[in-house]
DNA sequence: CAGTGGTCTAGACCACACT
DNA sequence: GTGTGGTCTAGACCACTGC
């Protein structure tokens, strides 16, 4: 219990400033963020994909030569950041958006009677989707060129029948080759599921400008109400890995019976 | 390097079904999570106060006496939920609303074109500061009996001269007693702060619903527009410690040169 | 039962801040 | 230098899952 026999004095943090794998460390950052970094090319790479496993914690150990305590950590920090999922006596799982009890993980409008959003799925109903070039507001958002191409998509979420999100979305045409109005109405399941089965696009963060505004003609007739509704816009740029921008999004949402929620900390 | 010479096989998981400090373990939890428990308990009674630095983690770990890696784990947690802030080389303190890089810790609205909160302090101005009875909704809200004596204050906020925020609010009347409209006048910086120095009242979390209204005519009047400018309805409960509510607030948020400012993920 | 994540300990050393 | 939080290791045992 006393007079220790430990003797590392190398495994400690003589490793921090060497290497991990062979990469150099031009500035210092602490193992476990060399070891987060590198879970993170593999997420990205693709090497492990969506809902699948990943090697157990003593795997990861081994194959960076680092403590488990290190992998833990680094870990840690992805499953805060909601890209990898811890299951106890399962194992680790990469985060994904196609899982029924995880719909919706960015729709922040709820009911104001109900509990969740268990008032039955949402109807959707596709009014367009086309390709054109991007404008200069868009491009810069999406971090493209102006006048690349660009998916936009139109559609109407209904909630026991009652229209209640009218929303704009704007993808880089590259990634999502292939997506059609047909694919998107088939699909019975939230949009980001279909982008992450689909086109390998897998959305991790996303931020959110809201404001009051009211609906031009067209908006107030897919929504049906008067052009004197005020409603929520909510304009949201959501991030693939690396914060590289992959949707634009435009939302105006009704909220006479639902409100969007937030918890400040 | 091998064959180990450590033999606690006590220290470990064997205390975490025992007691810490003399409580019995109804149910099991992690030993980490009564320390948290305990640490809390400690700022609720107030033996920290905000600002101040908590005893070190070797102190506390001598205290509770268990290692010092299960009070960081308990410290980490806390910290993750903003009720303390590490700093290294200086200790760990208990977080507070009245720092001058962290005001305006709850207010999500943001200038569209400026960087931060750096449009300078906001111009407040408290309308109306008085006494009156709970109606059932405001008791729903802050766990009060309908009629129990709560505090209403009305004010504007405004930025560059421009009144951009109006806002009701509603305090219980006991934690409260003797807040008056000039003491509110007379603070320059955030109301939070006011409450922490003043009533020992820490706002630590916070829940808000945000919808899109028309403002009455009182309302456009203060705000100085047209009864047609759509506004952001923003209700926000705000709770202690221990989930107890201890503000609730109506604010009416004018859109066109800011936004709502949301992160996803 | 074996395998996984989860908890706990003990000890060493590093990075940072104050004095 | 001393003290604080931050990183890293090694090893033990617990809790949960599924064979």
């Amino acid at each position: 219990m006393t007079s220790s026999p430990t003797p590392p004095s190398d495994g400690a943090a003589g490793a921090a400033e060497g290497t991990v794998i062979g990469l150099p460390t031009p500035a210092f950052s602490p193992l476990y963020q060399q070891i987060k970094g590198l879970i993170l090319q593999s997420l990205q790479s693709g090497e492990w994909k969506p809902g699948e496993a990943i090697p157990s914690e003593m795997d990861l150990a081994a194959r960076y030569r680092v403590s488990q305590g290190t992998v833990r950590k680094a870990i840690d920090e992805l499953a805060a950041e909601n890209l990898l999922v811890r299951r106890q006596g399962k194992g680790t799982f990469v985060a994904t958006h196609a899982e029924t009890h995880v719909q919706y993980r960015f729709l922040r409008l709820m009911p104001d009677a109900g509990d969740i959003q268990s008032e039955g799925p949402a109807e959707r109903d596709i009014i367009d989707c086309k390709r054109l070039r991007a404008t200069a507001e868009i491009a810069r958002a999406l971090a493209l060129r102006t006048g690349d191409s660009v998916l936009q998509v139109r559609r109407v979420l209904a909630f026991a029948g009652r229209p209640t999100i009218l929303e704009d979305l704007w993808l880089p045409g590259t990634p999502f080759k292939g997506l059609t109005a047909e694919r998107l109405s088939d699909y019975h399941g939230a949009m980001y599921a279909l982008f992450e089965t689909e086109f390998g696009v897998r959305m991790v963060r996303a931020e959110e400008k809201i404001r009051a505004v009211l609906p031009d003609a067209s908006q107030a007739a897919l929504l049906k109400i008067s052009k004197s509704t005020p409603l929520l816009s909510v304009e949201r740029i959501a991030y693939t890995y690396n914060d590289v921008p992959m949707e634009l999004r435009r939302g105006l949402y009704l909220t006479d019976t639902h409100h969007y929620r937030n918890v400040l900390s």
